[in-house]
DNA sequence: TGCCAGGCCGGGT
DNA sequence: ACCCGGCATGGC
C-alpha cells in the first residue's frame, strides 16, 4: 500500500481537538461534508473545547447540518464536551494521560462515542496504539478470505494488532496511524461495495492467500 | 434517481 | 445475545 500511497500524514485536523470533533461527525458521513462543518466553526472562532461547549445544543446543531444526524451529533459532541470540560479541564492531555485501556474505556462510556470513534481519537489524536477498525478495514480483510464478513470488532481489531506487533519494526505509532490510513485510501479507491476495483487494488498480489490468515481459519471469499 | 457515506443507540425478540 | 429502525445531508 505505501509503495502505491507513500507515506501518508493523514487524518485531516489541524489539531488533536479538531480530530476529535471530526471523529464524532464524520460517523457514516463523508469527509468532505465534515470538513466543511469544521471549516464554519473554525471561521467562527468556535472550534475550541470551552467555546463549543458554551452553544446551546440548537445552535451547535445548526453548525453541523452538513454531516448528516446534525441533532445526534450535536448531542454527542456536547457529550464529549461535557467530560472532556468537565472532568479534564479542557485539556486533551489530560483525557489522554494514563493507560490505553483505561482512556479507551472512559471515551467508551460517554454516550455516542463507540469503538471506532474511540479508537480514532485515541490513534490519531491521543497518542495511543489503538488500531482502528472500519467498514473499509472490514470489507478489505473479509474479500481477501483474512475474516468472516460479520467479524466482531475486537476480533479484528486483535489480528491487526498481532500481526503488526508481531514484526517489531512496524510496530511503532507512526506505523499504526499510517497503517489505517492506507486502508481507507483502498478502500475508498478499489473496494467499494458496488463497484470495486480488485484487478488494480495495490493489494492484488496478496490475493488469494494473504500474509496474515497463515495460522488462521480460511474464510470463505465473500461478504 | 436512488443509493451510499470512515456509526451508534435503543427497543424489540 | 442478536436484530432492526432511526437519525439526515450531500454527492455521484
Amino acid at each position: 500500500m505505501r509503495a502505491h500511497y507513500g507515506h501518508l500524514r493523514w487524518w485531516p485536523g489541524e489539531t488533536p481537538f479538531e480530530v476529535c470533533v471530526g471523529a464524532i461527525l464524520t460517523q457514516n458521513t463523508t469527509w468532505t461534508s465534515v470538513e466543511r462543518a469544521i471549516a464554519g466553526l473554525k471561521q467562527a472562532g468556535l472550534l475550541d473545547p470551552r467555546g463549543l461547549y458554551a452553544l446551546p445544543e440548537a445552535e451547535l446543531a445548526g453548525w453541523l447540518r452538513p454531516t448528516g444526524y446534525f441533532n445526534v451529533k450535536a448531542r454527542r459532541l456536547r457529550a464529549f464536551l461535557r467530560t472532556l470540560v468537565g472532568e479534564f479541564d479542557a485539556d486533551l492531555e489530560r483525557l489522554f494521560a494514563g493507560a490505553t485501556a483505561v482512556v479507551r474505556a472512559r471515551l467508551l462510556a460517554i454516550p455516542g462515542i463507540g469503538p471506532e470513534t474511540a479508537d480514532s481519537m485515541l490513534l490519531y489524536a491521543g497518542g495511543h496504539g489503538s488500531f482502528v477498525i472500519d467498514a473499509y478495514t472490514k470489507r478489505i480483510f473479509s474479500r481477501h478470505g483474512w475474516c468472516a464478513p460479520d467479524v466482531a470488532y475486537a476480533e479484528l481489531q486483535q489480528l491487526c494488532a498481532r500481526a503488526l506487533s508481531e514484526m517489531p519494526p512496524t510496530a511503532t505509532l507512526d506505523y499504526w496511524q499510517d497503517y489505517h490510513a492506507q486502508l481507507v485510501m483502498v478502500g475508498k479507491d478499489f473496494c467499494r461495495p458496488r463497484s470495486p476495483r480488485c484487478a488494480e487494488c495495490p493489494l492484488r498480489p496478496l490475493l488469494p492467500e494473504g500474509p496474515l490468515n497463515a495460522p488462521l481459519a480460511r474464510h470463505p471469499r465473500r461478504e
